[in-house]
DNA sequence: CAGGAATCGGCGATTACCTCA
DNA sequence: GGTGAGGTAATCGCCGATTCC
């Protein structure tokens, strides 16, 4: 609609090559014709930059990667180049930064998603290391008591036995077997938590959470690893949804 | 004061040209 | 010497902000 005011900057440009004594002004009341024809000539007396312009030009981007107007005039006269070629390399120069600045960020990013990654895969060993050891403790718990639940039972029977012949004591005899019954069973439920994958729910329901911090501790620093932080855990609510996109979808996948 | 036209400068995409391997 | 790739100055078309009337 209104980007004439750009046909006319690039009109009345005129180029370096003036420098050497052809001037060339564009009149607005150039044709497009002529002037397509005039832009080829000017491509032909398009000249790099001299090393000094450009140095000139880059201390000041580096200062500044956007230049007020009335620097651009300053710029402009000292390196004997017009304000607009001094507009135009300063953006060139923006977008090269950018793309420069894209490229390290890629990389950046890049870089930062290997580390998770590795992170990841110790942090899944781990777990199936302490899985493991749970289940070996369990093991280890479970036998003895199994051993006693055998022998309450043999109890219980001669004392269900005692209660029948002589029902005149039997009281005493029955409040004997229940204290004896009742801690075992109790374990046996705990012992069914253990089987769950949860290890929110296996600490809870098998340690009794609160009532045994030593026990606690002892799972959480089992190996001794400093992958155990609250800070490093804290990415990782549900192993669960991991192990599951690990499976199901490298979802990682496209950057390679 | 509101609103449309004009101006300005920036950006992304692209072109034209040059240099170099 | 021809050629393709990469770099860079410049162009084009569009947009948002600001100024002018």
């Amino acid at each position: 609609m209104h980007n004439y005011h750009n046909m006319l900057d690039h009109m009345e440009y005129t180029y370096s090559a003036e420098a050497a004594g052809e001037v060339e002004t564009y009149s607005s009341t150039t044709t497009a014709a002529s002037a397509s024809a005039m832009r080829k000539k000017k491509n032909k007396n398009t000249r790099r930059f001299s090393d000094e312009q450009i140095k000139s030009l880059e201390s000041m981007f580096e200062n500044e990667t956007r230049l007020e107007p009335r620097k651009k005039l300053q710029l402009a006269r000292e390196l004997g180049l017009q304000p607009r070629q001094i507009a135009i390399w300063f953006q060139n120069r923006r977008a090269r930064w950018k793309s420069k600045q894209l490229e390290r960020d890629y990389n950046i990013l890049r870089s930062n998603y290997n580390n998770l990654v590795s992170k990841f895969d110790a942090l899944k060993k781990e777990k199936q290391a302490l899985l493991l050891q749970l289940q070996k403790l369990n093991d280890i718990i479970q036998k003895p008591q199994e051993q006693a639940q055998s022998s309450t039972s043999t109890q219980v029977v001669k004392a269900a036995n005692s209660m029948d012949s002589e029902s005149e004591n039997g009281d005493t005899i029955k409040c004997e077997a229940e204290v004896k019954l009742s801690p075992s069973m109790e374990r046996s439920e705990h012992v069914l938590g253990v089987l769950s994958d949860d290890d929110t729910s296996i600490k809870v329901a098998y340690f009794g959470m609160e009532d045994e911090p030593s026990l606690l501790n002892f799972v959480d620093h089992a190996d001794g690893g400093s992958l155990t932080s609250p800070e490093e855990w804290s990415t990782f609510e549900s192993d669960d949804l991991l192990a599951q996109s690990t499976s199901d979808f490298q979802w990682w996948d496209f950057w390679s």
